[in-house]
DNA sequence: GACGAAACATGATATATATCATTAAAAAAC
DNA sequence: GTTTTTTAATGATATATATCATGTTTCGTC
């Protein structure tokens, strides 16, 4: 995943090659009208795209690489809210209400991001009816993914929570050629993020899980080796 | 809080009194549309409105009462995700994407409410942009609060979180007149299901909190006597 | 390719909170 | 107004998981 510097890599959201995304989906004149003014950036692997607070003056579109989300808690602990990837939009909630950003977004690889103008599309949210009810759709998943995420952690016990995790990531990121090696890299501090739990406990959960051979741990890559296994143990309680 | 049993005590929308909600800020064209083949019906507490995973036919707006939304755990656990009171509408999201519903809503205390045609609503939905911005920022503050609630639930203490509560109660629901007593009434098992504990440590926490001279019990009435205090402890997090 | 810094791993110990058990009080039902 | 059911309260005990400590491996960098 190497890329190259420079604006000339960046296409038009005309020519942009990416198909799943809001913006994906807007008729030609309209990814002109976002295109006109667009910047990109490029970000590598653990720079902050934007932070939790600050005040938001842009739509982030993601061309290439992968994000995550996170917020963090009093004591500086992060809990990972959601993943982001190519043709995946950030930063819109903010930029509708006109509030801080909610939550941290982080390159978890080499990015490479577009930045919409605030006016352009809010003006386009105004007129393109289909844009709006796309956004609608977009936040009701996302608070689908939240309230679970909520049910999960408060009602299951760790191994559950990081079988589910593996889950969310094999969902989000798939898997690689050979069909069984998660498309994803992340630490082991990462994954406790995600579940909630810790760095300590989530090392001990991941060779537990492979010791009982539901998954193989080749340094950072996980092999999914029984997946219904995996998703039986995320979802009924068995420890 | 009685009230007579007959469609003749419910208003029009045109004529309804609740002023905060999202289908109160309505043109009165758009308020005749939707009250034109509006049902209505009571619920006595306790009574469910709608169940989780269910499939949605239309959108309820609370005339008067309070409604608690729920999600069940595997094992029957249940989380409070969220409250609503008169003028909130109940079950857009389910209605929006076409899926289940994604919560349980259950009256607190006796309720009527107003039943609009899936319909009705979809269509102004398409017309009326100013609705649809509303619709967005609805869904936004409900995503928030459930980041938040996340955050909250998986990084405090249970004091911390029973104390977040309590705020979050005043928030919600006000005080009575006396200006220092909740006014609502849960059990310490609901309030347990709010802050994702258990009835006995939420029974230990709140006399702890009393011995602390934060908070006064009598009965199930909550006084609070030192707000500030409770903010302190919850950790100053607010949603 | 040596050095320092992350990340990973594993054991020992602590602890917050759940669970279980029982009783008391309040509310609802009859 | 008595019985039954629900809710509240409190103590004893169990346990999942955090925390602390320490060593090892991997990775990035000069």
């Amino acid at each position: 995943m190497i890329m190259k510097r420079g604006k000339i890599d960046i296409p038009t959201c005309g020519e942009c090659d990416n198909t799943e995304g809001i913006l994906c989906n807007l008729t030609v004149q309209n990814k002109e009208v976002i295109s006109e003014r667009k910047g990109n950036n490029f970000y590598k692997k653990g720079q902050a795209i934007f932070y939790e607070g600050n005040h938001a003056n842009g739509l982030f579109c993601i061309h290439d690489g992968r994000v995550k989300l996170s917020k963090l808690g009093e004591d500086g602990k992060e809990q990972i809210v959601r993943f982001a990837k190519a043709g995946d939009i950030l930063g819109y909630r903010s930029l509708l209400s006109d509030e801080p950003y909610h939550a941290t977004a982080t390159a978890m690889e080499d990015c490479s991001i577009c930045l919409v103008s605030k006016e352009k599309f809010n003006g386009l949210l105004e007129t393109d009816a289909k844009l709006s009810v796309n956004v609608i759709q977009l936040l009701s998943r996302d608070l689908r993914g939240a309230e679970q995420l909520l049910i999960d952690i408060t009602q299951k016990s760790v191994k559950e929570r990081i079988s589910e995790s593996l889950i969310m990531l094999k969902r989000t990121f798939g898997l690689q050629e050979d069909n069984k090696t998660l498309d994803v890299v992340l630490t082991r501090a990462e994954i406790a993020d995600m579940a909630a739990t810790t760095t300590e406990t989530t090392i001990r959960t991941l060779a537990q899980l492979s010791d009982e051979g539901l998954i193989e741990l080749i340094g950072k890559k996980i092999v999914i080796k029984d997946f219904e296994g995996l998703q039986r143990i995320a979802g009924f309680s068995s420890y």
